[in-house]
DNA sequence: AGATAAACACACCGGTCGGTATACTTACAG
DNA sequence: CTGTAAGTATACCGACCGGTGTGTTTATCT
């Protein structure tokens, strides 16, 4: 269904000039916190400690800054993903490691998720930001098809299914719901579903 | 731990002058559909074919409107929920009957979940309207809460939790994630949560 | 030496932002 | 008859929005 080359490979960043870099690290900070409607151009060029023009030299538009804040963000994310999942061994192991990623991620990122926040402003426009969206959370989802095809499970597309709506809910849970252990009982609620004589998941 | 009249208590809307009226549904359909800092109050006036001046006359500010937008979407929810769940014997199919309520909303509300947007664009201030989502999203859990325990489950409070996840889970993957089988993935997984011979959740 | 790219400072543009002020009309209650 | 609440119309405010133009400095590459 899907090769690991396919599942694993991370898009390397285009090389920046130093100030572009600074544009895009104050973009991400601003973004994430306040908001991408809510963040003008005029704070991010202040923040970053330079000027609208190099802004809009480097990142054509508002909307092509916002592009690049999303797509560095995926490759980050699946970055720390994929190396937490080389450590394990496949199947149930690596599947619980993308749970414990996911936390760790969330310590330093206490907004929740980027993308479901910055679909909530995009989601119902032609923005182009939203396919870099969309793209983020299907790989999500072929990431736990490709661990539970590696583990041998018998339905590891239905699986990989039941493991996203987990991994998504507990992170809307723990931001927007303000549940605290909601990591922790989607962790558990995934443990069961894969274990190896539990009836529901093979 | 709580009792039903908790759970099922749906707060009543204060009466409402006619303008005031107009302008919530409009300043509903533009929250909802852009974003509530992508919609500036003139535009809300001139949806509701109405004033700036009668605005500010009824709701104080862009943020009390706000604030009204988040607590008559809440009542209407769980309006919508409570009748459904009347209609189904307690435990098993009330809580069901929850995903099925949701699927239901989401039909007509395809932008997702108004309050997880919501949160995505006030969750990092100290906005009123915080509040009333974090509520919202309690709100839920307790419901769950309330029909395990009615359903005479052994960990009701273990239970709902998990549905829980799986509830917001599939708003998110359904929207955020453009996956159309979110829903009945999500009613499938709880039916096996549910299932009165299964091990892991009795 | 000359060319090029990158970054800088700074002024400027029309439009929209949330919010206010003034004045006039309508309807209803005492 | 009179006061009060509700609504409409319209003009206005300073601040900020995304985006552009002009000109200068600096470093690197040929």
């Amino acid at each position: 269904m899907m090769s690991p080359v396919v599942a694993l490979h991370v898009p390397v960043e285009a090389p920046m000039t130093p100030a572009a870099d600074r544009i895009l690290t104050a973009a991400t900070t601003l973004f994430y916190n306040r908001g991408i409607h809510a963040v003008g151009v005029d704070s991010i060029a202040e923040a970053a400690g330079t000027t609208k023009k190099t802004i809009y030299d480097r990142f054509g538009s508002k909307n092509g800054l916002i592009v690049a804040y999303l797509r560095r963000r995926s490759m980050q994310w699946r970055s720390l993903v994929i190396g937490r999942i080389e450590e394990q061994s496949p199947g149930h192991d690596q599947a619980l490691a993308v749970f414990d990623a996911t936390d760790e991620w969330m310590d330093s990122w206490v907004r929740g998720c980027g993308f479901i926040n910055a679909y909530a402003e995009l989601g119902g426009t032609e923005h182009p930001g939203v396919e870099v969206i969309v793209e983020e959370k299907s790989w999500v989802r072929e990431l736990f098809e490709y661990i539970c095809i590696a583990g041998g499970y018998d339905d590891p597309h239905f699986l990989a299914g039941q493991l996203t709506l987990l991994h998504e809910g507990s992170i809307v849970t723990r931001t927007a719901g303000a549940q605290s252990d909601a990591s922790s009982l989607a962790r558990r609620t995934a443990e069961a579903l894969l274990a190896p004589d539990d009836r529901m998941a093979r």
